[in-house]
DNA sequence: TGCTAATAATCAGCATGCTTATTATATCGA
DNA sequence: TCGATATAATAAGCATGCTGATTATTAGCA
């Protein structure tokens, strides 16, 4: 055992990757085409009609870049609409479209059966430790992704 | 409550996203460039010298398509060999270089280190028991992504 | 007010990660 | 031994995810 397979950073991406593929069937069983990112974006526009993406980024976690390319999708799949905020011309404001909306009612009780999927092999209780152990840490780590341990050096 | 943040899909991104983040800080602050998937990809190199790449792809859990362009990042920076295995004509088999394993050598410690800080909040315990629960459930999960849950239908 | 600094979005560029398809080579069974 | 099947690697294509740069716009301050 010198190696990584008992690496938490190993151990987590190893997860992650279940997780997506897990979703990615179950989607494709439903016939829908979604990805868990994709899921994540239109379910947080839906609770925050007319957020901007900057905002939208922070609050699911997204790389304000990545999130950019992931409402172009789902624009294009007609699921999200994108408009100049009233209020500063230099955000964009989504919503969620009737077509949208109808995919989030088929879809949320799809992803939120599958989320015990992704957890196989421990019984309910071990199911809610770990739930309850990722959240609190990753509420700890917050902000890790674009805010650096060490200051930006350059220059 | 009516959102994604309870979901083990999205803590479970959110954490494989802290711990890369950490990782590249803890690496560049060494003044290396290496990525947790180089790293692991590596380290499992040194471990079974001579390995194909099919074998390595299943050992560390890799897409074997993604591991061609791991690998030929390492091999390009001077970490990795790669050569026509003298059994198998198809396969390719792997080395570390002298210059991989100096590396290795000065990352490990590093990469050790750095494990406790992905499970940032948590108490010695909790982070045993969040590693354990882990180590659990992907075993358990093992073949979820190349082996899918349907059989594949199209045709 | 006018200039500077910050912010929102986007682009280019690179690394994962997966799918389907293709090529080369092995293997297995008739 | 030949032929069907399987396997190893790679290519093309798309979706995340991040960095650094650029543009447009806003905010803050002298």
């Amino acid at each position: 055992m010198v190696e990584i397979y008992n690496m938490a950073g190993h151990l987590v991406r190893r997860l992650n990757q279940i997780s997506v593929a897990i979703f990615a069937d179950r989607m494709a069983a439903e016939g829908v085409e979604l990805t868990p990112v994709q899921f994540a974006a239109l379910s947080a526009i839906d609770a925050r009609p007319g957020i901007a993406q900057a905002a939208l980024a922070g609050a699911i976690a997204y790389d304000q870049t990545t999130l950019g390319g992931v409402i172009d999708r789902l624009e294009q799949k007609g699921f999200v609409a994108r408009e100049v905020s009233p209020t500063d011309r230099r955000a964009r404001v989504l919503t969620v479209t009737r077509s949208g909306q109808d995919l989030l009612a088929r879809v949320r009780p799809v992803v939120r059966d599958l989320q015990g999927d992704i957890l196989s092999g421990l019984d309910e209780d071990e199911k809610a430790q770990l739930l309850a152990l990722l959240k609190k840490t990753t509420d700890a780590g917050n902000g890790k992704s674009r805010a650096p341990l060490a200051p930006r050096d350059k220059r």
